[in-house]
DNA sequence: AATGAATGAGGCTTCATTCAT
DNA sequence: CATGAATGAAGCCTCATTCAT
């Protein structure tokens, strides 16, 4: 009666990641308040109590969402450190919210995640912190490639780094109120132009801005 | 344009008025969905009833205030548009949410659009119509300016719009979540510390930068 | 429209108290904790959400009726301070809980206070409070009296109205526990002889326990 | 009378009992009504599920607890009939809750028996039969003994029975209303002192009031 | 026009009970 | 025998909305 013990074959089933995804699925759908842990249930095909032997209420199931998201991100940055050229480390930035199926799901729900930041002191800081990484993380990446020279003159990577989080947060409201209707694909069509637009700007290419300009006597 | 302008020269509260006014700011302090039409009545000095006087319903009163936001935003272009320079119209969008007690009710409001835009067709709409006032009357104000021509190579007035508007909208959750402790004042040095940012690598002055090229006569 | 002012013809209905005298008769029914919100607005013929309006929650409705009994009981006191006899007095006392159609709800109360009383702190001062009310009040009645030297030898009044109290309270109990199907005159009946009882014991006429004894051979 | 009393040398844990036992100390704590099986289950160190194995539901373990309770003090009557003297048996009534640690346990239990036997026919059944136990067990021992004679005239050892009864019950809600903070000693001294106030008056000694009658010429 | 008492559906949460393992 | 995950009914409370005055 007692299964095999050998293969484990049916994986034991996570229902905590279950309800957190089914979670993320329903506030990404519908936002934080107006999803009823009901909704959560169903979507997670599971009952409503059961919720509660896994969070002790809602607020929590939101917080470690947001947990879980700081540590998508967390890893997200990591990611671009591996990145070969400094380009294609903010490319990971500006295009990871486009990868897989949850496009349509984690903007919307990181926008609601701003949104409650206003009143919310516990969220306020998670996305405090969230948005401090990331910023020293791309001042770093600037930093420590040899782009860091290109910038403007009196251009911090610092400033940089601010410029292409606060405009991938900008891109990041299109994509919600804009492309709601379109392919993740071309949201992200949009999101690289969006990029190539900055880059140009911050790292003007020495030829073909200033390069004439070092290079005369 | 109100009725009965004549015989009562002391104009009768404008209940409607005082209702969204009230319900802006409940709405910025707490959310839409966390706020009740209690909430605003007593903020209104109201009785709950009334409201229902001028709306037939709560989302009626959100929809209504986002109107108005959106007018506030039309006449805020308009005022761009006298502005005497290119920089000085810009200045106007950056600094807008600071010039009052509004500040920190306007920029959660704001987001709490925002984030109801993913899920909420008519709201969706109204956003996308503001967003595309904006780039289309900057695109237009840069076009106009004679600072058109510095942008950099290949960057269009609308490209360059588009970025503005993203930081924007960037900086404003910036505010939100890192500055809620700040005084507006501050908040508004950020702003404008952000469009200076900008500002330096989209109208790069000649000789800061490529004066030096020498390619001028 | 306005109703006339005149002769009150209608009297507003106290829904407060109406909801309190319907929580008191469901209380009595069924106890504390078993009864529902629902069951007390039934009872009170009104919704669940008016009772909100009167008191901010279950424990409060709780609280405001101990309160009520405890103002009930201080009046006794008072009813029994105007007695011509100490018996008489102490007759309210034993008696009182019969005389109205509520005499089937107020003991069963009393006892869900008692039990209550174990584990809430502040249900535990109320009922510790109305306590040292009664047995203040009752031993002042005694020594007012000239029934005091009466006393045996070695009583204190406030000794016999301890013993008063706690009798009564124990009548109570067998009351609730005993008679529950007996009619409240037999109930009033067996507290009456409970307080002969204990009166011949605490006063005995001279005559009738020691005098005697003297003739004896 | 258990099975297989042979090959289990050790005794296996009795889980009835264990189960019982948590039972009981958190009817004590908390009352039957807010007490959860999981409550329960964790005082017994034992799993929810397993309550269900010898108990079909919450009100059974109420019930047998109660049934515990009322065998316990049956033993405690027996006890007192093995008394030397009439003081000494009574004394055990008034002190029995006081002699182990479950003092603060049995008190508020007993009062929730009493609060929940005004609804539950059940209870009440139970309660009623353990007061006529106790009633009657009492009236006996008061009889047998050479005291009976001592009583004030007028009164039969039933009669005092009642009283002492009463006057243990109403100590009780004194003990857990007043005394909760006290020390399970204190309580005790305070039972004793009770005690011998009714004593007193019950069973007033002869040379205490009435010798003095033969004092007299 | 204005009030605010009243409603009741619905949300979050708890908990007795069941059942697969 | 034992576990504890799972269920779902039900409880407390909130709040958008209505309506008599």
């Amino acid at each position: 009666m007692t299964p095999t013990e050998v293969s484990q074959p049916i994986a034991p089933p996570d229902r905590r990641q279950q309800i957190l995804d089914a979670a993320m699925t329903c506030f990404g759908r519908r936002g934080f308040h107006p999803t009823t842990m009901q909704d959560v249930a169903d979507e997670a095909k599971v009952s409503v109590g059961l919720i509660y032997r896994y969070f002790p209420s809602k607020d929590a199931v939101i917080a470690e969402i947001a947990r879980e998201h700081k540590a998508d991100l967390a890893e997200l940055l990591e990611q671009a450190r591996q990145a070969p050229s400094l380009f294609e480390a903010i490319e990971i930035f500006f295009t990871c919210h486009h990868d897989d199926e949850h496009a349509q799901v984690i903007a919307p729900f990181v926008l609601d995640l701003f949104a409650e930041s206003a009143r919310n002191a516990h969220v306020r800081a998670l996305v405090r912190d969230v948005h401090h990484c990331f910023v020293d993380g791309i001042a770093e990446l600037i930093a420590a490639s040899g782009d860091a020279e290109r910038l403007p003159r009196g251009f911090s990577p610092r400033q940089a780094a601010e410029l292409i989080v606060d405009a991938t947060h900008g891109l990041m409201i299109r994509d919600v109120t804009e492309l709601s209707d379109l392919s993740p694909a071309s949201a992200c069509e949009r999101q690289l132009a969006g990029l190539r637009s900055l880059w140009t700007l911050l790292f003007p290419a020495a030829h073909d801005l200033c390069v004439p300009t070092g290079e005369q006597p």
